[in-house]
DNA sequence: ACCTGAACACCGTTCAAGT
DNA sequence: ACCTGAACACCGTTCAAGT
């Protein structure tokens, strides 16, 4: 006689998307998880193959989450989109340090097909590139110049790696300044 | 009657940095490092305070290599060297990917003192920067564009999050030109 | 079909006891 | 002064038993 779910997929990422935001890759604890779901840690088993494959699921959700903030940046011309979006990725990290932390982790479990989800999370801004006039031969690489710095950038920045004083945030905007430079 | 030391902080360092070299940070294990110097797990916290305080002792030892890789990049001029850094950065990551995952964690306990290390680590790279001929005004936006950048690339390197195809090398290459026009 | 308690191997850490 | 065994709380995971 099958038992009611108690809980499901869905709503165990809901919980270690909050536990992710708060207190970081650690604090998704199975038993963390499991505890919140109102369900006890073993059960987690049921919907997730492991500790593994639930955080794929999150880091997706997060992804989902940067895709939309990125495409509510708005502007006037493409170029002003595309600056928009660079600091509405930065805005998006600095609100929620710990949340940013499930990105780009090195032992990155989903292989080709996240790969793609993290391609789809920054495509607006490779769309605004294109629309802003980055010509076609010049995409790919002004992509893989732009997409490290923002990375990189805000790993440092959550890091507290940039302590030579002076102000960050026209740093940010004057580096966007030389790699955007043919736009 | 004091029992001679069967180990040295100097000596658990060396066998963490062969740890993180071949496993990562997760292979870096109280228990693994006591094994392999031949003392049991407790014993660890004679010499460290916790297993927080030996990672980032491992951390510095990197760092100081890294820095050793950079300073035996060579070049005719300064603006060849600067590029030649750059190269052997990435190079020094790719050789041994797993070690390079022990520096810049979300969770720095090192504070202000770990900045300076980081901070001498990268110097080279900035002294030629300087040499090259980059304005006074500009050297700390650049610094804060290029710094990032090679962080930025190398962790998605590693993490295998270019899947575009192309030439990797030359997107790399080219990024740099874009980075360093001004110099 | 899903949930549970019990168990396992592992983890970092503490502490009293040994020399 | 340093090392050790025992213990603790926690971790991910497995599995047989329950409904």
């Amino acid at each position: 006689m099958p038992t009611p779910p108690k809980t499901s997929p869905a709503r165990l990422v809901e919980i270690g998307l909050r536990l992710v935001t708060e207190g970081g890759v650690e604090a998704v604890t199975v038993a963390a998880v499991a505890k919140q779901a109102g369900v006890k840690g073993p059960s987690i088993y049921k919907h997730f193959t492991d500790r593994e494959a639930l955080l794929t699921a999150i880091e997706i959700a997060v992804l989902d989450q940067l895709q939309a903030a990125l495409q509510r940046a708005g502007g006037e011309t493409a170029r002003e989109r595309l600056f928009a979006m660079a600091h509405a990725y930065r805005a998006f990290v600095i609100a929620a340090p710990w949340r940013y932390g499930i990105l780009y982790r090195a032992n990155a479990s989903g292989g080709a097909a996240l790969a793609e989800i993290y391609r789809a999370a920054i495509r607006p801004i490779f769309a605004a590139m294109s629309e802003a006039g980055v010509a076609e031969a010049r995409l790919l690489v002004v992509a893989r110049t732009l997409a490290p710095f923002l990375h990189g950038f805000l790993t440092m920045e959550i890091a507290q790696a940039f302590r030579l004083g002076g102000d960050l945030d026209a740093s940010f905007s004057a580096a966007l300044e030389i790699i955007l430079r043919e736009v």
